[in-house]
DNA sequence: CACCAGGCAAGTA
DNA sequence: TACTTGCATGGT
């Protein structure tokens, strides 16, 4: 591959991407808090099942943050049942909003004044947040140029032999920062664009239903 | 019924 | 380092 050849190809698939779908307004949620709730919340979840939580939360009234960290863990856990995994995610969004106290007094804008650089490892310190939640919550809730990797990004890359099937998380990251101007709006916009296409032409695997080894046995998964 | 959804941490080898 | 497993509801 050329000098600049693996620039060339994201900005081509960019380009091709906001061609057939157009901007695609991420992220969904009104404050930033509701930003970065979600984006915990939507862990390995479909995002129809997050908005029905949010929505709930919303009209209780408890998208602020002494609100959410004086509820009991259980009460917590009890409104996140419709995302799934809500034991886990009762702690998890404890868990940053202990952060975001200590840390910021509640503010999120107040933390959004800290540097990327220190910011980012500092919520990689919180316990169920790892490095798609972070960036989610750095480039959507707080505008940082930080750009956001996930499981169809990966995949779409792979798919297309932009990448190998071992790239990591932060090295599928760095290529994009590497080639591509720092603007949070373009980060912002193409990964949303990444989503978009995932979501209807890149599935994760070939259905099994018609697999001629369909009637061996096989896990669910 | 099988598969999927905008991950992460902990355990094992 | 590189797998594997648990976590869980709701839609297609």
């Amino acid at each position: 591959m050329g000098p600049g050849r693996l620039g060339e190809l994201l900005r081509g698939l960019y380009g091709k991407l906001w061609e057939a779908f157009g901007p695609q307004g991420w992220w969904p949620g009104e404050t930033p808090l509701e930003v970065a709730l979600g984006a915990i919340i939507t862990q390995n979840t479909n995002w129809q099942n997050v908005a029905r939580v949010l929505a709930g939360l919303k009209a209780e009234g408890l998208l602020n943050p002494r609100a959410l960290r004086e509820l009991p863990q259980e009460e917590l856990a009890r409104r996140l049942k419709a995302a799934g995994y809500y034991n886990l995610k009762a702690q998890r969004v404890r868990n940053f909003l202990t952060f975001l106290a200590q840390r910021a007094k509640d503010s999120m804008a107040l933390l959004a004044q800290e540097d990327l650089e220190v910011l980012r490892p500092a919520l990689l310190t919180i316990k169920g947040i790892g490095p798609e939640t972070a960036d989610s919550i750095l480039l959507y809730a707080l505008n940082k140029p930080t750009f956001v990797v996930d499981a169809y990004t990966f995949r779409i890359l792979s798919r297309h032999y932009l990448i190998g099937e071992t790239c990591s998380y932060e090295e599928m990251r760095q290529l994009f920062m590497d080639h591509l101007p720092e603007e949070v709006p373009l980060y912002q916009e193409f990964h949303a664009l990444l989503v978009r296409l995932g979501k209807e032409y890149c599935r994760p695997r070939p259905r099994c239903s018609a697999c001629p080894l369909n009637d061996w046995p096989h896990r669910g998964e």
